[in-house]
DNA sequence: CGCGAAACGCGCATATACGAGCAATTGAGA
DNA sequence: TCTCAATTGCTCGTATATGCGCGTTTCGCG
């Protein structure tokens, strides 16, 4: 499986890879590994820096001040399948007829948008830009982008311009992605803008639906959103830690673990 | 209304299926695995391409969510060549040091806000969601996207709330692209909500630097964004109309033509 | 400072893939 | 059964991807 030979798409994301990991790499041991001629490996080189994502220099490249990470964000065949499960039965929750529903940043939500996408009658209100050029090329759904500073770590729309746009709309349901939740603490994530951000839209949303793999589940990060008792339905995996599960049933909160094989309901 | 053929059916819920185990699929192999002409297949995958469930390269397909983060968008041929010319002489009008910039929707802004992604003093403002998706990828870079609702046929936020973003801003030199200009009917382009929110933009912004190609110049369309005597810079190449282009200087743009070969100043 | 090796750019050649149009075939409904 | 649209395969001219050769540039080392 692993020797079929390589096309450009996928040389390409691998030298990305290769470069986030190390700083600079060198073009003729990636030749001689992607087993192309030296000539082709150049002209990868070349057509990425002119998307700027690289610097060429003789005999290799030098990594740009590029977040290489973020595009390859995928990865991990078994984490996906997991989100997806995740993502299938969060979009069951969504009511059936016309509908509002948000989004924050992440990549479940994200797998959540595009489930749903095939509707007609629901409308799009998200800060992640991935989801919304995502989301954008279907012309039968609108879509409503929150404005706002970009974060590459994350793809969202935050800062006060984000809150500001928010300020005129109002959710049906939020659908939202975190990176720690816990029913002592509530939902937390990495960085304090993003945070402020998302606490805006689940102001702005009359009902929450939280998603997150059950690694996360128990976590308590730097910036907190908001406590849990503005949320409604957790969805995870069945990896979540059982007792912090039973805190945030306590808390009010409807869990709903998706499990590896299939889930009925 | 159109019915689908079972075999056919059968085929694209098969390729999807393979697709998403594999994350990328060849064409010709599959062909073969199906037992139909390389043609067939290439349909199939065009079909679902369309549907914006797969991106198609050569040779095969990719996963869509795989392939939306790669720079797989350097198309373009000889068009894209002179667009290049264009966007780096307009480039070249900016001022340096610390400097706010806006760019509107369309290809030859793209490159622009490409080339000055160098840049570290600068703060990009745009309402073009594929602008603001290349860039987001640079950490040193401030970029604010306007919200609004995005426009498929052009990648741009447009509407109420785009505008009401852009009241707080001040752009200092806006890159702006066009799909007509002339003297006396000013700039236009082909639809009218995204007009409305260019000529917002183009209102909060000090001096205007419109890029286009020749072909636009002594167009008329249906949507007029704005008469020329607000704009300070045309950027086109040595197709444009010289007669209209005589009319245009009269008006009081400074004009730049870009030749095929390579313009000094 | 000069020299050789490696890397580079450019042009050419080739195999494969692609899109569009046309013809044959199939299949579903009248 | 008959008809018509959908499906499929084929051909042809074009585009893309890749490799090779050659003259030039760059880098490292004595």
């Amino acid at each position: 499986m692993a020797s079929v030979s390589l096309r450009r798409a996928a040389r390409i994301s691998a030298i990305l890879e290769l470069l986030a990991e190390n700083r600079s790499l060198n073009a003729s041991e990636l030749a001689l590994e992607f087993g192309v001629s030296a000539a082709t490996l150049r002209r990868d080189l070349q057509m990425l820096e002119d998307q700027k994502l690289l610097s060429r220099t003789h005999g290799g490249a030098l990594a740009h001040d590029v977040a290489y990470e973020l595009p390859i964000r995928y990865r991990g065949g078994r984490e996906r399948d997991k989100k997806r499960l995740i993502a299938a039965k969060a979009a069951k929750l969504l009511p059936h007829g016309p509908l509002t529903v948000g989004f924050s940043g992440g990549t479940t939500t994200s797998e959540v948008a595009r489930i749903i996408s095939d509707r007609v009658d629901v409308t799009i209100v998200t800060n992640a830009l991935n989801i919304a050029a995502d989301l954008a090329l279907r012309p039968r759904l609108k879509v409503i982008l929150t404005g706002g500073v970009t974060r590459p770590q994350s793809y969202e729309l935050v800062g006060a311009l984000a809150e500001q746009t928010l300020r005129d709309l109002h959710i049906e349901v939020l659908v939202c992605g975190v990176d720690g939740i816990t029913a002592s603490t509530g939902l937390t994530t990495h960085d304090e803008v993003e945070a402020h951000t998302n606490r805006t839209m689940i102001q702005r949303s009359k009902r929450i639906i939280v998603v997150t793999d059950g690694s996360k589940v128990g976590r308590t990060l730097l910036a907190r959103i908001s406590p849990v008792d503005v949320i409604n339905d957790l969805v995870t995996d069945s990896s979540a830690d059982e007792t912090e599960l039973e805190y945030l049933r306590a808390a009010g909160v409807r869990v709903h673990i998706v499990a590896d094989p299939g889930e009925s309901d």
